[in-house]
DNA sequence: AGCTTATAGTTTGGCCCCTAACTGTCAGCT
DNA sequence: AGCTGACAGTTAGGGGCCAAACTATAAGCT
């Protein structure tokens, strides 16, 4: 996505001129959530292009990454989506499209017929081989210009900002 | 949108973990990346719930934003998206919607056919003086676990980040 | 055994994003 | 005047998300 943000925020000078014209426009606090969207709208961006150059979308990596992690436990659509935070229509059209291009395989459950097992495919797990490094450094080189300081401060006042928040999914 | 993550990051320990199957595994770096990307889809989340109550979307409530900067200077369907960073056929659509629910109207340029004039209907002003308001203290609220020298720490953090970064759309 | 409630996965319809291609219009050139 | 290239806005088709509703299946109770 972009999430449609103005190309160009405002700047604080701006904000505070708005700040006569809206009381409740809290400068700094505006600023700030701004710029987070901002920012995460680039570094999704940037993941989304790398991903794409091996076919693949943030969403269908998610997938993916969690049936890489144990590959011989199976999954089911209904934990995948739990996982991911989506819903099993989502969670539907993702693995349809995956299954499609031959990365995941559904087979039905023997003991409950209204399971479907969730498999990565050897094709899957070999683009997952390929990937996942390149994905690793890409996240390192966004975050490079972070010291480790800063990285931790970073995550620390996310953290702060996060637990005040409800979770977006049930 | 959620942005399709985990429900739950893995702790820091996992990662050091992983780390060891994936020498390009940065943990400092994937925490932080993890982290941004949870605590934006979390911040979105809640920005999205307050503007669907008012039958808004944040494409929605951007365009109708960048409408109600300037009242009295019309805009085109291709300025709105260029402000936006969205395709002109994204706002075709955005645009549709908000002209069915009477928020806009569009009109032809007397000078150049090629253009459509779009403006905010007197419904669509009094909705953004209703709803502007309670999008900043709710913007304030989100943020107001930081205080002020963490928000500019924050935003100082976020803005290294970006500089490393290309724009997400041209 | 039969009924009720719950779960799994899918389908339908919609919204928001994209790319590519289309039609209509304008500007500049000859 | 006519042509070419560029621009504006829309359409078509697709992907990724949602809610709601559907069909099929399982569990528990009587």
């Amino acid at each position: 996505m972009p999430l449609l943000l103005l190309k160009e925020l405002p700047r604080f000078e701006c904000l505070l001129e708005a700040a006569q014209r809206y009381p409740d426009l809290h400068p700094e606090s505006t600023e700030a959530f701004l710029h987070l969207l901002r920012t995460t709208d680039l570094v999704f961006a940037a993941d989304s292009r790398l991903l794409s150059q091996h076919q693949l979308s943030p969403g269908r990596f998610t997938v993916l990454m969690q049936l890489n992690r144990h590959p011989d436990l199976p999954e089911t659509p209904a934990t995948l989506a739990d996982a991911a935070g989506v819903t099993r229509a989502t969670m539907t059209g993702l693995l349809d499209t995956l299954e499609k291009d031959g990365l995941v395989r559904r087979s039905p459950a023997p003991s409950d017929r209204r399971l479907t097992l969730i498999q990565l495919t050897e094709a899957g797990t070999a683009l997952m081989n390929r990937v996942i490094p390149e994905y690793f450094r890409n996240v390192a080189a966004m975050m490079a210009p972070l010291s480790p300081e800063e990285r931790a401060q970073l995550v620390g006042l996310l953290q702060k900002i996060e637990r005040n928040l409800p979770p977006s999914v049930d």
